[in-house]
DNA sequence: TATCGACAGTTTATATATGAACTATTATAT
DNA sequence: ATATAATAGTTCATATATAAACTGTCGATA
């Protein structure tokens, strides 16, 4: 269905590249609103669920990733980092751990209630993702990632 | 460019509709941060060019629309309405207006400094967003729109 | 080696967003 | 006609997000 219709606009969208940009916004927020759904069950909030994932796959286990790079891997800024880390901290789920060698760093690791939560959730989230995107074929998703990394390509670049 | 590369991910996405996924909200995240700069030297926030937009564009001059219909319109819910609203009010760029039959309701109108600011920014806006979305075809666009509107119709099925 | 610039993280003020509990008003059903 | 539903909006607690100003630490260099 049409967003115009979806949204019970009167008026339509005249320009058709800002349809294909509220598009982007307004499914990326429904996603957004499901994942959140999805994750209450667990105790979780969807930005948690991401920043513990990141530390599942993306830091060694006994190293962990610094707030910069989780920053970085987010695409939040800093200041949002240590209001994030200080909820996950608080929750159980992440501890800060000072990094030998140099004391600007925080590294922040997964406890063992975080891994436990990320090991019982991540495959039955993926499911949901499967389900939800999966109604395109895969030479279709491919195209519209694909479609995604040339627009902001071109934001890059503009 | 992949997701993965622009973010410094050591490792890689591994299911291929979690990648799309997380290519519509970054997208989005970035589309929107490219906005908020954008609206920044005319004084208004992305959201609340959005709501003005509306406003412009959907609402009878006479009678505006309610806050429910907005929340509708922004697929956001009532009490972050009141505070947009709220906001919106203290800088002068819409007034709540009693709906004369139904005490319920607040028509929100645009002032007369609220129309300016859309007659003024909204060509250049919009010619922002031709550039950045405008390095795909016109097809390539209708088949992003295309897909994106299949992904929410199956998240209303499933 | 003293300093200066770069980097990591925190704090504060503010905007955006939700859900739950609330008030007020209107529509409906018996 | 009255009790009950539904609807519109507000308030409060909380999460997520930014920018700007700040502290602390490290590296480079003069």
């Amino acid at each position: 269905m049409k967003l115009e219709k979806e949204l019970g606009l009167k008026a339509g969208i005249k320009v058709t590249e800002h349809e294909a940009l509220l598009n982007i916004y307004y499914t990326g927020d429904l996603l957004k609103k499901r994942a959140r759904d999805f994750f209450t069950q667990y105790g979780i909030t969807d930005v948690q669920f991401n920043l513990m994932n990141l530390l599942y796959y993306q830091a060694e286990e006994k190293t962990g990733l610094t707030q910069a790079e989780l920053g970085r891997m987010l695409l939040v800024n800093r200041s949002n980092v240590t209001s994030l880390i200080d909820r996950a901290e608080k929750a159980g789920l992440v501890v800060r751990v000072d990094v030998p060698g140099d004391r600007r760093y925080n590294a922040i690791r997964l406890t063992s209630k975080g891994r436990k939560i990320i090991e019982d959730v991540e495959e039955r989230y993926m499911d949901e993702v499967k389900k939800v995107i999966g109604i395109l074929e895969k030479s279709e998703i491919d195209i519209l990632i694909r479609s995604l990394e040339r627009i902001r390509q071109n934001m890059r670049e503009v």
